[in-house]
DNA sequence: GATGAATGAGGATTCATTCAT
DNA sequence: CATGAATGAATCCTCATTCAT
């Protein structure tokens, strides 16, 4: 496992969470709607700064770590339940591929809503900036890859899930999932995602759009 | 149908196409280049002119014109293949839903891949753009829809797609299609897409992942 | 004697001395490291300040005040050597010149080493600072000017210094006593003077470097 | 000899010179001006740049780069006649020591004067700066000792210096000479030297201050 | 008295755009 | 037409100084 520690790295360079005053709370904040918004590279950091502009970089030394100090914290959240912690979630009952399947989309999709913001902007930098991918994605991919093939191999055990390459099955995967919150949350600006909205989803990953008995495989 | 002239309105600002001099291409192949490599907000006029700054200027009035320049013919020989000329490209012969999908993918692959460069600048502006994202999205959805429904209402007639209603089918597919196509083509930067790919994708949106006699439906 | 008081005025502006806290002599300390490594204007008092930026200016007021405080007092330790009570260390005895010369040289040479930074500090700044420089030259040049001059007529009565004008003389020693100093512990940044050094300048000045029996005056 | 290529590597970085626009010597004009009486680090690119600010660094690229585009000129032009130049000057004559010594404080001093400025902004420079300094006077040193060594080494053969370590004179002559013009162009600020001036200062290196007769070596 | 967060004026630098040649 | 020097507004960042705790 490469890179294990590029979000360790980025975590140093960032202040220590938890001793935030006032002013920096309200930096973070303008901060990430407008970086949100706009992008980070078409907000300056006067227009962050409601009040006096030297604070931002008193308390974050350049923008580019403020960037980070509100991407990192999020990375730390998100990476954990797409991989290890979404084993255990899977262990303690007998759900069914379906339930795990459109529990993972209720769950992600409330953490994306709650941090919708961030998310928009890490998806955006992480589109413009070739360090940033090239560093973070391989880790990302790594990272989530052996928690969910360890899954769908569970579930192939139990005849849930059609017996093709468990990496087959997990780039279907990836690229519905990915696809699906990438489109809702930052092509679209969805401010919500109904239950219907992931039943289907969920529908149409599991049996596809063809009718069983004319599928011509 | 709304904003049907977005597309015309923003023609119309540009040069007009076809006359183009060595210099103007030297130009728009610099920033198409540049463009997608570090984003519009991250190139500066003097990198895309190597020689002479005011060139671009004099052809292009802006920066900004220089982008709806090289954006606007792709965008317009993106959209129709999404739309009606799809269409068309049924009625000639009786081809199995999976084989359409096939070739659409393969079609599209060939165009993104052969404007590769302006396809990430398009998904990357759209992405960062509130205005373009507003002016455009609604009207590619609208554009792409009404063709799609049709062809989705087709293939069920002919019982190849499931009995649900075509914009729940419509929007699986958008979902899959675009997820597909940006990350391998923004997201991950892929330079090319084997044939396995394409047959893995359209095996798991015409049957699911799921094993069919399991189906929980 | 014009300006006589400008270190009065100068002194009177800063903290009065020997009521130094701990933390006034750590900032001190710090600020005349810094200001010598890398002048006063490249010398940030955040970094003076290790702790407490405010507390500089509590104790200080300003920064320039800071850097008059730690020049003040070698001023005035530096000024009287080259003046009044070099005239008393020559009356008690009956040294040679030469002895005079070599002893003036070992004496500024350990007040130096000993002041070193501020040493470094005082002359960066001098050649600096126009107001500095017109402030304090002319009144160290006519304090020094007077004592040396009875210096030099003793000697010139004993017949050990050649019959020119005492300033001729007097021009000759500041321009080789300062080019000696300045070079050494500014340019050079000597942390140490030999005795064969301070020997080798004596006999130039007094000798001159041409051979006696070839003199063409 | 070490760096000898210090000066190419700082004159590539340079705008070639030669190609000067009127808008450029003016920017020079100024900043040399300014430099010189303010100090580098105390001078603002906003007012060296009497009209549009952008101009210097389209010109020059960063303030530094303007600093060294006057520097590296005047270093060029000042370094060989400290040297290899200097030789030739002697030898199609026999110039006694005395008359080259005041020959060459009368050429440099004509340097000098029309310098004035930027040898005052060197030598402020050179003494703020830790890496100049390391850079640069070793290999001024270099190059004026190997010089002057040869010099000294002829003149002792024709009896006219005293027979001391060529190295013991050159430092002699080096103090003197350096300490002559740093006090007299920088800390004094002059801005002419009488003949008398330089008659007595090399009467003094070559004779001492002290009577012949009385030396007590 | 000490602290350090907040300040905002000022500084170097970038960059789209203009215009005289 | 093409050029590239000149522009100046805007940007990121620094820093001496203030002030509430």
């Amino acid at each position: 496992m490469v890179n294990k520690n590029v979000l360790n790295a980025m975590a140093e360079t960032i202040k220590p969470l938890g001793k935030k005053t006032v002013k920096q709370e309200q930096i973070l904040d303008a901060a990430i709607t407008l970086f949100a918004e706009k992008g980070y590279s078409n907000t300056s950091t006067a227009e962050i700064a409601e009040v006096a502009e030297g604070t931002i970089f008193k308390q974050y030394g350049t923008k580019e770590n403020l960037l980070l100090s509100l991407l990192v914290p999020f990375i730390k959240d998100f990476l954990p339940v797409m991989a290890d912690e979404l084993v255990k979630e899977l262990m303690n009952d007998d759900i069914s591929f379906e339930e795990f399947l459109r529990s993972l989309f209720k769950n992600r999709t409330a953490f994306f809503l709650e941090n919708r913001e961030v998310f928009q902007i890490f998806i955006k930098e992480l589109i413009y900036r070739e360090d940033l991918k090239n560093e973070l994605l391989p880790y990302i991919i790594e990272n989530a890859s052996s928690g969910f093939i360890k899954v769908i191999e569970i579930f192939q055990k139990r005849g849930e899930l059609v017996d093709k390459e468990p990496e087959f099955i997990l780039k279907t995967l990836s690229t519905v999932i990915s696809g699906f919150f990438i489109s809702r949350f930052v092509l679209l600006n969805r401010h919500s995602i109904s239950d219907e909205e992931i039943d289907g989803i969920t529908f149409s990953i599991l049996n596809g759009i063809g009718k069983v008995d004319s599928i011509t495989t």
